[in-house]
DNA sequence: CCTACCGATCGGTAGG
DNA sequence: CCTACCGATCGGTAGG
């Protein structure tokens, strides 16, 4: 099957954009760590383009799904916005390099795909800021400025994919755990409790 | 003064690096951007490479001097925090630009350098956690992991870039002292006041 | 999957 | 500050 050596020459392309950045990656970095030369490579994609624009969508569609399925399972907010974490660390730490493609590379999307890129990329926002406003009304999270919250939840998470090593000592459900109490109670002591 | 075009064309291409990322930033696209000729450039720099160090390691030193002079000033450790995070906001909104290319570019230093920005902020790191241990000892802050929660924290301040503009209705002022509640203080709500 | 090779563009130098 | 130009490297094609 083509299908697999295709399969294969994306993920060496994301481990080394990830690695040296997009456009410091050459065809030729890909190919030698494959044991091929650069124009073997056309056999199997379209163009260095091609796998940019696949990864940033593949990935943005694993987001989507995921949050679409925590609004399905779950009612209470604070259990959403729970899930929701959870789903979105799992997906980072079982994709880290093309996590890293989805978050730092967009930008080399040209222009028709660039601007549906941002849309998705705003709708699975809108889903967070959403479980929020939930939250809000049910009387369980604190009045706050909705899309602020979100993005800042949103930053800590995708910070993951800079310090998070698959041997290190948090598996990501821990991770999941720590940051979600972590956003949910916040830093400070209950002095209530002192 | 030669030294006010040398600081013109760093700025230039910082800029033109935030737009488009260090390597699809041409030296050609630098001198277009200033209506000149790309070899005029190096009448003032010395290479591509030394923008990219100037910027990172002037930007590191600028953190570092800043948690250094809280630390000097501060005793109480919540307002150390909201001090450290109200002046890290500051060095970001106020370089824009060269705050993109010290997070995000900084993976293009060369060996030695790599190395030693590393150390730098690594070392600004160990401020924060420094600032968390205190507060932890205070009994202010939960017991907590003390490296998880600097990096959270600077996760959620570096984020700002992606979406600060200096036309927006929130001044650095008021993004610092919202991020620092919920930092603080979390996004639940106490029960006891319900 | 390869060899041979392309047009374009890159950072940078020589020499004035 | 310019023109002229360099060696290297890029993504990709032709043809087998």
């Amino acid at each position: 099957m083509q299908n697999q050596r295709k399969t294969q020459i994306i993920e060496v392309a994301q481990k080394l954009i990830r690695a040296n950045g997009y456009h410091a990656t050459g065809m030729r970095d890909v190919a030698k760590a494959l044991g091929i030369e650069a124009p073997s490579l056309y056999n199997h994609i379209e163009s260095k383009h091609a796998i940019l624009e696949e990864t940033c969508f593949e990935l943005a569609a694993q987001f989507i799904t995921a949050l679409a399925e925590v609004n399905d399972i779950y009612f209470n907010a604070e259990e959403k916005l729970r899930t929701a974490i959870y789903n979105h660390i799992n997906i980072l730490t079982e994709n880290l390099d093309a996590a890293y493609v989805f978050i730092h590379e967009w930008k080399n999307l040209t222009e028709p795909k660039q601007q549906e890129f941002m849309r998705l990329r705003d709708e699975y926002e809108a889903g967070f800021r959403e479980i929020i406003s939930t939250g809000i009304s049910e009387g369980v999270f604190k009045e706050s400025d909705k899309k602020f919250a979100a993005l800042t939840i949103l930053s800590s998470l995708n910070w993951i994919i800079e310090w998070y090593k698959p041997s290190g000592s948090m598996t990501p459900k821990e991770i999941a755990a720590k940051l979600s109490d972590f956003i949910l109670s916040g830093l400070t002591k209950e002095k209530i409790y002192n």
